[in-house]
DNA sequence: TTTCCACTTGCCACTGAGTTGCATCTGCCT
DNA sequence: AGGCAGATGCAACTCAGTGGCAAGTGGAAA
């Protein structure tokens, strides 16, 4: 059950994307308006099958939405990620996600694979002889998870 | 040209795996030990169709290289590692690397995918809310090593 | 408003990495 | 030596991702 607001919200969000898309020299497609929504309305990064089988029924093929999130990625609309299991998910660039890679650490599990984000961990890195890539390094941790650890 | 030194030290690399394969509960088969063999030769970590490609010559399938390597990694002997390109490269898994991994960080290079061990830098992790596994995590940092850099 | 053209789409097919079923082979324990 | 459970080769499959082509269409220009 969506608000009226609610809806209204998203619908103006959709609206602002749809603006950047025009202005990045891309068409306002039918099929990539139901894609920005979709990545509009969800709050997790979707995978490209699962947009694929949320818009097929409104009769979008599956290879409009590979080429459209790829796209929208190209455009810097889109940002695309995985999280160990060797399948790309999509999620809304939001404002400052760009350097998402580098804006927290991620535990890699050693046991699952899973890669989940560390916001709220701070890592400091002290290179040596003013080693001038550090800036530009993710860091990634290894151990266990959450739940592997239990 | 392997010198007969370094090929001797291969041998007895292998056998050293051999050993704890079998102490793993883990029979002793041609193949196997010819997976073993390439990933010690290898100084990279090797796909799975990168070691199956070289097997097949000496009649090993790809999918008897492909479970091989999910039980040398399930076993410990070995470790697998994506590079960001969505496959997994296989590598062994080095003696006292358990703790080698936690007493310095790694550079991965995004790049060519070479593991280098950074003695000169620190890295202080600062968890939140008490994270207490935060000690027992290798850190591992992931952009361009210097030759892939310049 | 109409025209037009380059972009976009649906349909179909393909690729590559990974994976599974089954009959047969084989390592190793007794 | 015998036997059995694990391992293998062969063949086929799955899944995520991707490309070709004819037809459709968004939007700029006249």
């Amino acid at each position: 059950m969506v608000t009226r607001k609610a809806a209204r919200q998203a619908e103006t969000e959709v609206d602002a994307l749809v603006d950047r898309l025009r202005a990045g020299g891309l068409r306002r497609t039918a099929a990539r308006v139901a894609v920005l929504a979709e990545l509009v309305a969800s709050v997790a990064a979707l995978s490209h099958g699962e947009i694929a089988e949320i818009l097929a029924p409104m009769g979008f093929d599956r290879a409009t939405v590979f080429r459209n999130l790829t796209d929208l990625t190209s455009a810097g609309l889109v940002v695309r990620r995985d999280l160990g299991d060797h399948v790309w998910r999509f999620a809304l660039q939001r404002d400052g996600e760009a350097d998402h890679g580098r804006q927290h650490p991620h535990l890699l599990c050693s046991d699952c694979g899973t890669l989940v984000c560390l916001p709220d961990v701070k890592v400091k890195i002290t290179p040596a002889r003013g080693w001038k890539r550090a800036a530009k390094m993710e860091v990634q941790l290894k151990g266990l998870c959450d739940i592997c650890a239990s």
